[in-house]
DNA sequence: CACAATTACCCACTTATCCCCACAATGAGA
DNA sequence: TCTCATTGTGGGGATAAGTGGGTAATTGTG
């Protein structure tokens, strides 16, 4: 699972080296196959391991193509999803129309989410980090909770 | 399967070169064989290959003609399937009256939906794209979700 | 049967991708 | 502190992919 996040440089040709403690493990499990596709919600990339996205597609495909919110979902989601294979190495090359998506710039903000990384950009990264953090503490006490989130104990 | 998007441009001639990394298997598959047809909802053309057309058709098959709609989407998708062979070049050629249902100017974007793609003019696609993202966040939390989406987990 | 129009094949050019090597920065161990 | 190994970064160059256009073959039509 992935942890923990990375300052990392994207370089002129769109390259980006993914850490090196992750290297052997993509490549021995999925043959260094990734795909790399955008948030819904949020300025940033979403980088899957492809035995993970396959699991997903699987979800997507079971949704119908009539029902226009799903098959929205379906077209975001699948549309964007670019095989990116780490080369030799172990860099991705994120191609143009993702790096726009997302504003990304030279420096780059690697974030592992247990079953995939979120690609933001620093500065972008870092408002949205600075702006959660404010909101979470303004809130506290005053918003109702989540089922979930009643139970949730740290 | 197919997935992700690519950028590919429509010559004078009208014709569109299919991925390299998908050639050989539509060739081994399918005798690069292809069906190109118009999509009901969106101004866009589907690709099938042969024998995914085909599951489809047999679908089309067991429509009742008497039944006003079931006849119409019989008529829409069967009477615009057009059979688009690659030539040893790895380019299929679309025909007028396809590329100018969905409007197609000279910048495609060839977008991977599984067992299909969709081809799409790029400003069509980016316009859409930029509607659609805009759609799914002014609706987060608001509308309710249907029960498939509602354990959807990415 | 001849002609025009369309389609397919081929070759050439441009662009993008991938592999490789080199250097810089970092951290570990002696 | 010095050396060595590893990681991140940049860029040249071979190779492949995408694109455009000429020409031959095929099709359809009068």
């Amino acid at each position: 699972m992935f942890r923990g996040s990375f300052t990392l440089t994207l370089d002129d040709k769109g390259r980006l080296a993914l850490p090196a403690r992750y290297r052997d493990r993509l490549l021995s499990e999925n043959q260094g196959q990734l795909i790399c596709t955008i948030d819904l919600h949020d300025p940033c990339l979403l980088l899957f391991p492809l035995a993970e996205w396959e699991e997903i597609e699987e979800k997507l495909q079971s949704l119908s193509s009539l029902n226009p919110q799903e098959r929205r979902l379906q077209r975001i989601l699948l549309g964007n999803a670019t095989e990116c294979d780490m080369d030799k190495s172990g860099r991705i090359l994120l191609p143009a129309f993702l790096r726009q998506h997302a504003s990304l710039g030279k420096n780059i903000r690697l974030v592992g989410q247990l079953n995939k990384f979120e690609i933001w950009d620093e500065t972008t990264w870092q408002d949205r980090l600075a702006a959660d953090i404010e909101l979470e503490q303004a809130q506290a006490g005053s918003v109702e909770l989540s089922e979930r989130l009643q139970d949730f104990v740290l």
